[in-house]
DNA sequence: CTGAAAGCGCTAACAG
DNA sequence: CTGTTAGCGCTTTCAG
């Protein structure tokens, strides 16, 4: 592994020129330029980024932490920030946290002491508290669906309690005139909020009963179960609104093996706008802007660590409705 | 931002001690412990990790390089590394390639002056003649999934031959008779196999024939639109293997669409195992250890990095044969 | 335009 | 059991 100082021996200068050149910053001759340039070559000389870091107290490396990669709703974040992260010359180091609490400090520990750039959070159980050690550390952070109004953290969401009207109305429009709710954790944020848009629009309608919610965890099999009961509760139901997509998808499940034939017999629409392809009759949805919603939180995050004065904080996404074939009128 | 220094200093010890202290080796007396570890406390002092890999050579990070975590089969992979990258105290950088040669070789760039300790690529594309760099840097390399059979590196894979011709024989056992096979990129070694294995289990029966093997992508619009195809060709098909889940999932829409109903009139598996729950109806396939794979991977890039004498080195895992609705016999 | 030198924060001999 | 010291590889003043 060769060093600067192998390359500013070989070519006859100082380390500190060859700095300059690797940098392309302050003044090299061109000859200087050159010669340099060759040995570098010749000796495949690469700069180390740790002492780079030491030395510059910057380490190009940002941390996300997301609840759980395996949710097909991170990978979809995962991936924005990464290709953004990427062209700001940004590595990502990927931290599953569970939704443990625990888990989370280990990780704001870890990688405050590998010196990340700054960090980008998607929980659902962080608390203001769990952040104080950045906040100390001043290090940049961005949160993403968790907003605390109270403080000061640069945070994004979507529209959640629009979107969970806007599913309602949609279901309406489609000619539905009973429809249940299966709404996610309590716990969450934005899962509280599309189940009050939900109740923001059914309310007001004659058919509404508080019954017609299923409480559930925003997995496949807990929307599945979920659906069965409200189905065993109201079997002349005939729309769901999930309050994500997998869980729509599982409740898809029950209503076919219900002998329910969606879109006829009841439309199904979900939350997220995850890429469900595979699933027939294709999901109706809700969609954030998740390609968008990782690129800004990127993009923020570098005008933080940078010290920008406008970047852009706390913006709120619109969510769009996508109909498929699941809300569908034949 | 406490240093080692400042915690000396107020400790009243030198810094070596305080060193031999965090790092748990040489002696350091109860007392000294005590009064540095009450002014670690007090400093809310953490070491930097930077700095200690300079010193030390060792970032305790690793790469992994995935071709693309929006396809589900890597975040499962991801998943599991990251879990036992965990436990060995390993923070995990994830870079998505797709499998594009430019962008893989700028990330093996990346990762080598990042220093990291070792890399587990998963890639359809790297050629031996790509890690070179790493050779030559004798970083600890691990590849999943793509074996350089006249090569040093360490690789893992699974029985791909062997679980196309058990995915065939499956669909035999369960009453097909007409076959058809959608098989992946031909430039991904595993899908050759995996339908070679189609072809070793089909060749010997009476209704094989070449046009009943459809090429795609891995995709579900790929299998989808596959699907469509060996359909106008094979009317009469009755099982279908696909040689990754996702196609199998596209397959199935395209079968339903076409009034064909499985497993009633055709049946369908799969390859890989990933978690397709939100599917009906459920889907049959050829599981890996996904799990165990990640697990065993980083457990030996673990044993590469200590150079342990005795690691676990190209490893061809099984294959399970997971039987869901898609190939019952009702 | 260039070089010497002082760190960045920590580890690891080595000498007490 | 403890302290001194020499780096790890690079950046960055600050004089030339």
């Amino acid at each position: 592994m060769a060093t600067i100082k192998d390359v500013s021996k070989l070519a006859g200068v100082s380390v500190a020129t060859v700095s300059r050149y690797l940098n392309k910053n302050g003044y090299v001759s061109k000859e200087a330029a050159a010669t340099i340039s060759a040995v570098i070559d010749k000796l495949n000389y690469r700069p180390n980024n740790i002492a780079r870091s030491l030395a510059g107290m910057k380490t190009a490396t940002i941390g996300l932490m997301v609840p759980d990669i395996l949710n097909p709703f991170f990978p979809e974040l995962a991936r924005s920030i990464e290709d953004a992260a990427n062209e700001y010359g940004y590595t990502v180091m990927l931290c599953n946290t569970d939704n443990d609490s625990l888990k989370e400090q280990k990780y704001i520990d870890t990688l405050l002491q590998k010196q990340v750039d700054g960090i980008i959070i998607s929980s659902y159980t962080i608390e203001p508290e769990h952040l104080n050690g950045l906040q100390k550390q001043s290090i940049p952070v961005v949160l993403m669906d968790n907003v605390f109004s109270n403080d000061s953290v640069v945070s994004f969401t979507v529209e959640n309690r629009r979107g969970g009207e806007l599913a309602v109305e949609h279901l309406l429009t489609q000619g539905c005139s009973k429809i249940a709710h299966i709404c996610g954790p309590l716990t969450i944020t934005s899962s509280r909020e599309r189940t009050a848009g939900f109740e923001d629009a059914s309310r007001r309608t004659d058919w509404f009963t508080p019954s017609l919610i299923g409480y559930s965890d925003f997995t496949v099999n807990g929307g599945y179960s979920t659906m069965k009961e409200l189905l065993a509760l109201h079997p002349n139901l005939d729309g769901v609104f999930a309050s994500n997509d997998l869980m729509a998808a599982g409740a898809l499940k029950a209503l076919q093996e219900a002998g329910k034939r969606v879109p006829r017999d009841v439309k199904v629409i979900g939350f997220d706008g995850i890429g469900l392809e595979m699933i027939t009759p294709e999901l109706s949805t809700i969609a954030q802007p998740i390609y968008e919603l990782g690129k800004t939180a990127m993009d923020s995050l570098v005008g933080l660590i940078r010290k920008e004065p406008d970047i852009v904080t706390d913006r709120v996404f619109p969510v769009t409705l996508i109909a498929k074939q699941s809300t569908m009128n034949e």
